[in-house]
DNA sequence: TCATAAATGATACCTGGTATCTGAAGACGA
DNA sequence: TCGTCTTCAGATACCAGGTATCATTTATGA
């Protein structure tokens, strides 16, 4: 996602002219807003640090965000779905259980890896969801006792 | 979970009272419609069915019986949260986007299988969650077009 | 049997959405 | 620059899937 030059909230707008969405101001808005996210929010944090801005607006922006390709769900190790600006196309997650931390983990193999697997059980895998959870580095330093 | 012998629906409450939960008539209502159930389930599906329980009855059951190990939380493709009887203990589903059919994956070694990329960024893995998405048996034999 | 703790169900509230609709704003050709 | 067409915004209502509170009922076990 993050490139040098120009403004991230740019980028985001971007991607969704690309996608043939019109440039207007409650989407520059919330694009500014996610921009200065430094990590996963939940929907309704985001809503409610842009009062002036329509609640179903807010919505629609992540939602067409997410099929740009621009923002990606994040599930949580409780259950709670948040968003965060990543990385294109397939990828996963180490999310930290104790500050929430979350890095991108490219060059997914768990299809090839599940091959035969499936096979046994005859079904054809075409997807799948994979959260990681555990404790990042700066967590792990802090906290030796168990790390 | 699923033994010869006894009503599945009296092994889901025992899997209550193993962990100190009382044998209420509500719950044991709840247990037989669960029982009852052939693919997962939503819990606002499961609430209809029961009129006569409050909701935050059916919910709370559903929670303990999670809680118990006796349910488990599917994440459909679609996003949507479906709950469903299986083994216990940790596994994966095999979910077939066709039918809805899911199958249970025991074994999972995924954890070992992340050690090393999640040694490259220094995480240390606790958990994870995986659904996997593919087309089932089935569903493979009755559309050969696309199988 | 009876005291106590736990469970129930009504109610209200919350998050994370979606559907519908009217009016406003962008795009674009003339 | 204007008019038209389309999209978008925001209000509102609604839905799913929960949780918190609390008065009343029920289960359990001494
Ligand atoms: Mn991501
Ligand atoms: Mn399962
Ligand atoms: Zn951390
Ligand atoms: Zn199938």
């Amino acid at each position: 996602m993050r490139k040098r030059g120009y403004p991230l909230s740019e980028q985001l707008m971007d991607a969704l002219e690309e996608r043939g969405y019109r440039d207007t101001a409650p989407r520059r808005t919330v694009a500014r807003a996610i921009a200065e996210k430094e990590r996963h929010f939940a929907a309704e944090e985001l809503r409610e640090q842009l009062p002036g801005i329509g609640r179903a607006t807010v919505y629609r922006s992540l939602k067409i965000l997410v099929e740009a390709g621009a923002l990606c769900r994040v599930l949580l190790e409780d259950g709670n779905l948040h968003y965060q600006l990543s990385h294109r196309g397939h990828h996963h997650h180490l999310l930290c259980v104790e500050c929430g931390a979350s890095e991108d983990l490219m060059g997914c193999d768990i299809e090839d890896r599940l091959e035969s697997v499936a096979d046994a059980h005859n079904f054809q895998v075409s997807g799948h969801w994979l959260e990681v959870y555990g404790k990042c580095q700066t967590c792990r330093a802090e906290l030796p006792a168990s790390a």
